[in-house]
DNA sequence: ACTACCAGTCGTACGCCGTATAGGGATGGC
DNA sequence: GCCATCCCTATACGGCGTACGACTGGTAGT
């Protein structure tokens, strides 16, 4: 309060006039932030639809990287949510699917790309701690840990794991999953459809 | 600090013997509740295990709610994760599956599983927020809510929603997509070994 | 011209908070 | 008897969110 007071050259006070609360604050940054994530028209590929759904969303979290620690308590459902939930059913809808179905749908979509924010954020923090280091360093050191779990014989998996060098990109790990989970989907809706359509 | 420091009958200063810092005792209780979370033991069947280990990290994080709060910037990667990692990629062995391959695996479904939680951490606070209402005012809030989109011919489809009346709960939900996710996993992995045995 | 009112701001003060600093007491080894 | 080690306490500092009350400029009504 006092440095977003500061910021605006203005007694801390003066806040209180237009805000109730630190906390009404915070809410309110919170659903202006969903109000940025860009959510895109129904093109009639639902697939396509939520993915840049769940792009946008990923990258406004990205963008405002406080958001995912105080996305864990504040739910918005402010008026800023309503169309990005609008547009994702409305993605849906022409596929035979009924309401129920699109929500849920839409909530293991979203689970996802939120689960996702936040483990993102996680490692930017870890990565941002570790910002002295060079990468050969890091490299350096897991290959040390490696080494350590394998001489006391602990978590085998892990050890290959850290001795593998090559992994993907966060960007297509994101993709990867989101693919996945929409492959699922979509299969289930198929096997749905498929059994309306036959006796 | 204080509260801790009192809740134990001792001077706010003394916790500074056994703990750097506010931060450091965060970090610490987050890898005390990952050391809380039940791992199974690989069974052979890896689509079982890795719901089984799901259900556990939902749990654990239901049943320290202040956990999703924390989670967003601390990360623990302290020992007690190793072994949670370990059994998962351990119940992707003997599939045919590198160890990159099982890694992007088990990445989608924490994304998965961590987003839920925190998504079943913001319905809880709405929930509590709303204590005083009878179910039946909220469903009538609700309706009402519908109504007024209807009137002013905003979000059919979120309207809609809100006039049907009959949803998972929550444990279907997690189930749901879950499932969903573990589908696509596995038709994907199963793609991947046909493609491996066949020329 | 005088008043009433309103939006918006400010200064002060209270009670919290985390923690830096310095200083005990107990215990055990020499 | 002396010292080191462990664990704890008291005090104090600077920062926080915000309750309370007073101030200012502008607009509207009479």
């Amino acid at each position: 309060m006092r440095r977003v007071a500061r910021d605006l050259g203005v007694s801390p006070m003066a806040l209180y006039w237009h805000v109730a609360s630190k906390e009404d604050l915070l809410r309110l940054m919170v659903d202006a932030v969903e109000g940025e994530i860009e959510i895109p028209q129904p093109s009639g590929d639902w697939r396509a639809d939520l993915t840049a759904t769940a792009h946008g969303y990923r990258e406004t979290l990205l963008r405002h990287g406080w958001m995912t620690s105080l996305i864990g308590h504040r739910r918005s459902l402010g008026p800023n949510e309503l169309p990005h939930i609008e547009n994702s059913l409305a993605a849906l809808d022409h596929l035979g699917v009924t309401i129920r179905q699109a929500f849920n749908v839409l909530m293991a979509v979203e689970t996802y790309y939120l689960g996702f924010a936040i483990r993102e954020q996680q490692e930017l923090a870890a990565e941002r701690a570790n910002t002295r280091l060079r990468p050969a360093q890091v490299r350096k050191a897991i290959m040390g840990e490696a080494a350590r779990l394998r001489a006391e014989d602990l978590y085998p998996h892990v050890a290959e794991l850290f001795e593998e060098g090559q992994f993907l990109t966060r960007d297509e790990r994101f993709d990867f999953g989101l693919a996945r989970l929409l492959d699922g989907i979509q299969a289930d809706l198929q096997a749905g459809v498929a059994s309306k359509v036959e006796p």
